[in-house]
DNA sequence: GAAGCGGTGCGGCGAATTGTCGCACCCCGA
DNA sequence: TCGGGGTGCGACAATTCGCCGCACCGCTTC
């Protein structure tokens, strides 16, 4: 990460776009950050990129499609997938469509430049981690937490797709700070 | 799926194996199953195989690493990888590893046979199917019908696993016949 | 500036769910 | 035949949830 890399952003949340933005740019990257996939597509042609961060939805075109549109253009460009919560089936499509790393939303920039960098991060042992088995409440919490992000935050509308009473939801994040 | 295909089950379950080998000879497979890594390394050596089926939690090696076995061995075999309940980052892994896809547990017999065939089933359209936010209940239930095929049906250490009462469970799978 | 709108925190209360205990019954290996 | 473990189910108290309502705030629009 060191001639000044230079960075496609692609998310339409304002807010979380530009507090990536800034985030990557506090780390030594140049960043252009756009909000559709057809800007996306303008610039990516015009300027010599070292690496796409995506998010996967996307107003109008998927961000699937914009993946296969930048692997296209520059076969070997670095691209990550970025998606409030993922499912594998989109993962593995995105791979497939030519992404590097797939990751989810509430996402570490550190996390995202070493996953442009090809670092798995996660392949370090040959042997994998056994996840053991999440129990009900940890599913519900981490369930919550991708909403939540989704949603910006907002509660009211995290409440209302979980599809719970936002006091639920308040009395939950009260109660619930980590479950384990 | 036509002139008798040999296929390589690898699963430690033996309910879940055994279920899963008789669905696919009805469907016109030949089915070699085995219930550890070890063993299945030994027989994939011997015969050849048009496709193998592997267990990601296995006992002792992790199926990934049988993966990489079956894929050094002849790289161009379909392989579909089975888990309990899998990670974006598994199955990202599995396939980096030479897993032609990855499919979760309580697996439809012949959606393992079309993934095989590499119909990748889902990249039919090419905008992404847009899953909506699950609702909590959804979720769930969901990771409640994992854990229990997990626990081979067996009520009791489901909801041990789940961290939950057995009474609860009994009495959510009593009324949650399908949340949506 | 004053509505109007939507978000947040919080109290309260009846209804629904959960945790727990107990009991009866079954299957299976010692 | 006994003991261990699984299952279904009734009962009851303890929680939690759904659903009001109220106060307060920031923002946009008249």
């Amino acid at each position: 990460m060191n001639p000044r890399t230079r960075l496609l952003l692609v998310d339409d949340d304002t807010n979380f776009r530009e507090r990536l933005q800034r985030a990557l740019v506090a780390r030594g990257a140049e960043v252009v950050a756009v909000a559709s996939a057809r800007e996306a597509g303008g610039v990516a042609r015009t300027g010599g990129f070292d690496g796409a961060i995506v998010d996967l939805r996307l107003p109008g075109e998927s961000g699937l499609d914009l993946v296969a549109e930048l692997h296209g253009l520059k076969p070997g460009l670095p691209i990550v997938v970025l998606t409030g919560f993922g499912s594998i089936a989109t993962a593995l499509e995105a791979v497939r469509l030519g992404a590097r790393d797939y990751l989810t939303k509430p996402a570490d920039p550190d996390r995202i430049l070493s996953a442009l960098r090809g670092e798995v991060a996660f392949a370090a042992s040959p042997a994998e981690a056994p996840p053991g088995i999440p129990s009900l409440d940890r599913v519900e919490w981490e369930h919550i937490q991708r909403v939540l992000t989704e949603a910006g935050g907002n509660i009211s509308q995290a409440a209302r797709l979980l599809g719970i009473d936002r006091r639920s939801l308040q009395r939950k994040l009260a109660k619930h700070p980590p479950p384990r």
